[in-house]
DNA sequence: TATTGTTATACTCTATAACTATA
DNA sequence: TATAGTTATAGAGTATAACAATA
């Protein structure tokens, strides 16, 4: 149920691999949260607004469902969002029942900020071009779809 | 400060592979999580007890540091192992100020059943056994060194 | 006086359930 | 009656500050 090959074990390179995946992530997550901090946001608050179109204003409800999470949850983020200016509110004229989050001038700026921050690589900076390119090939096998971006180029 | 090359540039093979490694490290933890929910445990709770060597007791304060976070943290963890019977607080008579936490005999077999999920391995499945040991390489290449288990072999 | 651990408290994150407004 | 969003509430996780016991 939890592990490939023999359970007796102490140690497969599949387990070893997800171990150091899990290691690396909490290490870049670490100092994603500082730099988001310096920004003033939390991490929540900044992955809400990271998954806002500033093109393209998104009912709430949706952006519950793109964060994976309650929509009273969202409730929760976007009055964070709306105290900070970087997200306005606002009714849908063909749905009164609906309320579309319109990413404001300031929230896009900031947007784009943590976009930057989440996307910080310098924990990678020891792999060549060459093993980034690898590195992104084998997690692009692994990847379920759920990821947005591009296959690899190379 | 946040992204290698270009900062105008939309994305970069580093910045995706950070995306990746993110959403990766998410989903993996998703399944850890639901394994941990089936027995009883947290996630705060099940990496304490994991943190524990039950062949050499340990302070309550070095478990704070293995799990980077504050003693009174560590307080509250250690009150809900004790209460689930999987640890023991233990007075050290050679400095009566520690307290030793003692992993019971139902820990070591819960801790045992930890391991094997937090190195669940199910999301790789679709990776070779040629494609592990390279991500495997890679991987090494990246850590920092805080991770505990020995380097490649292949 | 310094250190270990605990308590009290607070803030973030998230969920469930009950509610309101709209369809 | 069904859906979108909110409110109230609760629990997990974590931190800071004040405190007790021991060194």
């Amino acid at each position: 149920m939890a592990q490939t090959g023999d359970p007796t074990a102490p140690s497969t390179v599949a387990g070893d691999v997800v171990r150091r995946i899990m290691h690396l992530s909490g290490a870049m997550r670490h100092f994603m949260d500082v730099d988001l901090a310096a920004l003033g946001l939390t991490p929540a608050v900044a992955r809400a607004l990271r998954e806002l179109d500033p093109d393209q204003p998104l009912p709430a409800r949706d952006l519950a469902e793109r964060l994976d999470c309650d929509p009273s949850n969202v409730t929760l983020l976007v009055d964070k969002l709306e105290r900070l200016d970087l997200v306005r509110r606002q009714v849908d004229p063909a749905d009164r029942r609906l309320r579309t989050l319109v990413v404001t001038d300031s929230g896009r700026r900031v947007r784009d900020q943590v976009d930057r921050i989440m996307s910080d690589s310098r924990l990678l900076d020891g792999l060549t071009a060459d093993e980034l390119a690898t590195l992104r090939t084998l997690l692009w096998k692994v990847s379920d779809g759920g990821c947005p971006t591009e296959p690899p180029l190379t």
